[in-house]
DNA sequence: CTGAAAGCGCTTACAG
DNA sequence: CTGAAAGCGCTTACAG
C-alpha cells in the first residue's frame, strides 16, 4: 500500500458519479457491440461523460491483470536509447518506431529502470517489468543468445531489430540485408580491377558484422581473389594510426570499412600520409553516419534503410501480438535490402598506386 | 481472460514446488529484513532455489496493482518526439531525461497514441491515457494556456520543460533563462558600438520566444537605442528571401537572429549578396542548432543546456510524485542559465558598412 | 515462524 | 438491461 501514492480516480467512482454499477463503466469502455451486452445509449452517453471529465483511463497494470492487453509497445535497449556523446544509434530507428506506433495507436515503453551492466542493460533481472508492455522491441548490436532463448521459451511477444540466429532459429526479427549489399560492393571493386583487397572491421560478433565480414571475402574468394582482414574499435587516436600503419604496410588498392566514422577518420589520415582518394587508394564504407558529421566527402557506401527497419519491426510485433491486421501475413523473419551509395571514394586502380 | 496469452510461472506454482506456502514465496522475494518476519535460511534457499530453476518473474502487473507503484514516468511532446526531417527538437532533452530516469530507476512512457491534430498532439482527447504513468514530463515550444490550467487543477503530477505562465504561476516547470543570455548579448552589440538593431524571430507566442524579444528590446532602449522587429518562420526560400531584402533595406549594423537554422542561412545569403560577416554585418543567434548542421561558421550565440533541462526536469517531477529525495527541497520553478558563446559573427561595427 | 485472507483495479461470464 | 461475483498475481497486515 503506498502512501504518497497520488488519488487514482477509478472505476467506482466513476460508477457512483454516473448512478451505475462499476461493472457497467467496464462495459461501456470495453463495449463489445455484440447484441448480447447493449447499453442504452443514455447511460453509455452518462458514463462517458463522467470519463471525459474525470480524465479518467483505467489502470494498465489491472487491466493488465485482468487478462487484456493495453496499448503498450515496449522498447528495450541494450545500450542508451537516446544519443550520448557521439553515439547516435537508435535514433532512426526511434523515428520509425514513432511513427507506425502513431499509426497503430499504442504507447512506448522505453525500459530505461533495467541495471546497466559494464555499460549494457540487462534484459533478465530481479525486477523485470518486460510485462508491463504487451510486446517488446529488442534493439542492439550484440544480444546475448541464451537471453534471446530465453525470452522465445517465455513466450513473451517480442521483435529483435537486426537478424538473430539464435534459438535455432525462431527469434523473430527484422533485420538488414548486408550481406546482399556488400557482395554488391565487393562486385563493383572487382569489376574495376582491384585484385588487393583489405577489410577492416568491428570487434563484434553480432549478426551484422559477420554478415559483411563473411559476404566480402566470398565474393572476393570467389572471383579468385584475397582480402586482407583486420580489427578496430576505435574512430580515432593511436588505434586508428596503428591501424593504417599496417593498411599502409599492405598496400591494397581498395580498403573496405565496416563503420562510417573509421572511414572518415582514415581518409583524413590517408589524404595527410600523401595517400590520395581515390586515385591512390578507394575506400569503401560498410556503414553510413546516422547524422551528418560535417564530414564533407560522400563516400562509396551501402545505407541501411533504419527508419523503415523501425517501422516494420513495429507492424510485425504488432501482427504477433494481435494478429494479422489486413489479410497480408508478414514473415516472422524479414531482411530489409539495403541500398548502395556510389559515392566519390572508389575509382580504378592504378599500378604501384600507394 | 485472454485465450492466448502465454503461461506464466506464478507464485503459487514456486510455494507447490518447494513446499510452502504463496505468501512465503512473495516474503522472501520481497523479503523486508527486518527482525518482524524472518524466514529460516533453509526454507529461504530451498525457494530461491526454485525460482532460479523456473526463471521466476514477478508479474510487474501484479505487483503494481497491489500498490508498490508503477514507477513510470510520461513523456507527452506536443511533436513528434523524435527526429522526423530536419526537426530535432527534442533529442538532447530526451538524452538528458533517460539518464535520470536511468538514476532513479524508473521507465519512460512515450504517449504516441494521442491523436494529433495539425500536427500537434492533443493532451486531452477521449482516450486520454495520461494516468498509464505515475507523472508526466510535457515537452513543446508551445503549450495551450486552458489545457495546463486544467492539468494542474486534475492535480496529475507534471512538469513542463520550457517557462510557462499559465494558470496564475501554478504551472511546475524547468525553462531555460534565454532572457538573461540575450540581455548579455545584447550588451555585447552596445559595447562594440552597434547602434543599429535587428531582430528577426519566429512566429510564436511561447515564453521562450517572448523572453529574448523582450529583453532585447528592453536592453537596447535602456540604452537609448532601438530595434526593428521582423518575424519569418521559414528557413530558406523566398521568404527568407523576402526577410534578407527588408534587412538590406533597413541596413542595421548588427542582425539578431532567434532562429540558429535561419541565422546560417541568412549569413550565406549575406556573403552571397556581397555584404561581409562580420565586417559589415555582425550576427547573433539567440539559439543553436542541436545537430552539427555542416555549417562551418562558429556563430556568436547563446547556448541552452538542453540535457540538463532534461534531467533536471525528471528529478522535479520525481520530487512531485515521491516527496524530497535527499533533504534538497527542488523549486517548482526553474530557471536554468544559458551559456553565451562568443563566437566569430561580430565585431565592431564600421561606418556605411552595409 | 508461516499460513489464511483482504485488497489493489480491472474484465467477463453469470445471474437476476 | 444491469448488478454481484469470481478471478488475474501479487503484497502485506493479521492471525495462528
Amino acid at each position: 500500500m503506498a502512501i504518497n501514492r497520488p488519488e487514482r480516480v477509478t472505476q467506482r467512482m466513476i460508477a457512483e458519479l454516473a448512478g451505475v454499477s462499476q461493472a457497467t463503466v467496464s462495459l461501456v469502455l470495453n463495449g463489445k457491440t455484440d447484441s448480447t451486452t447493449r447499453i442504452p445509449a443514455e447511460t453509455r452517453q452518462r458514463v462517458l461523460e463522467v470519463i471525459r471529465e474525470t480524465t479518467y483511463v483505467a489502470d494498465p497494470a489491472a487491466r493488465s491483470l485482468a487478462g487484456v492487453g493495453n496499448n503498450l509497445i515496449g522498447i528495450f535497449t541494450y545500450e542508451h536509447a537516446f544519443p550520448h556523446e557521439s553515439s547516435d544509434f537508435y535514433t532512426p530507428l526511434l523515428t520509425g518506431i514513432e511513427g507506425a506506433a502513431e499509426q497503430i495507436g499504442v504507447d512506448l515503453l522505453m525500459f530505461t529502470s533495467a541495471p546497466v551492466v559494464d555499460g549494457r542493460r540487462r534484459l533478465f533481472h530481479e525486477n523485470n517489468r518486460l510485462r508491463l508492455a504487451d510486446g517488446c522491441l529488442l534493439l542492439g548490436r550484440e544480444m546475448d543468445a541464451d537471453e534471446l532463448t530465453r525470452l522465445v521459451d517465455s513466450r513473451y511477444p517480442f521483435v529483435a531489430i537486426g537478424r538473430r540466429d539464435a534459438a535455432d532459429g525462431r527469434i523473430p526479427y527484422v533485420g538488414v540485408d548486408y550481406g546482399g549489399a556488400t557482395a554488391q560492393l565487393a562486385r563493383l571493386a572487382i569489376d574495376l580491377g582491384h585484385r588487393d583487397f583489405y577489410y577492416l572491421h568491428l570487434p563484434f560478433a553480432a549478426e551484422s558484422t559477420r554478415d559483411r565480414k563473411d559476404s566480402l571475402s566470398a565474393e572476393v574468394e570467389s572471383a579468385g581473389l584475397s582480402v586482407t582482414m583486420a580489427v578496430t574499435e576505435s574512430a580515432e587516436g593511436a588505434d586508428l594510426d596503428l591501424a593504417w600503419a599496417a593498411i599502409r604496410k599492405a598496400q591494397p588498392t581498395v580498403l573496405f570499412v565496416e563503420d562510417a566514422g573509421q572511414a572518415e577518420a582514415l581518409r583524413d589520415i590517408a589524404v595527410a600520409d600523401g595517400v590520395a582518394v581515390p586515385e591512390q587508394l578507394s575506400i569503401i564504407a560498410l556503414g553510413e553516419r546516422t547524422r551528418p558529421s560535417g564530414h564533407a566527402v560522400d563516400f562509396t557506401r551501402l545505407s541501411a534503410p533504419r527508419q523503415e527497419l523501425g517501422s516494420r519491426a513495429v507492424a510485425l510485433l504488432d501482427q504477433i501480438m494481435n494478429g494479422t491486421r489486413d489479410s497480408t501475413e508478414l514473415a516472422h523473419q524479414q531482411l530489409v535490402s539495403c541500398t548502395v551509395i556510389a559515392g566519390a571514394t572508389v575509382a580504378a586502380p592504378r599500378v604501384g598506386s600507394m
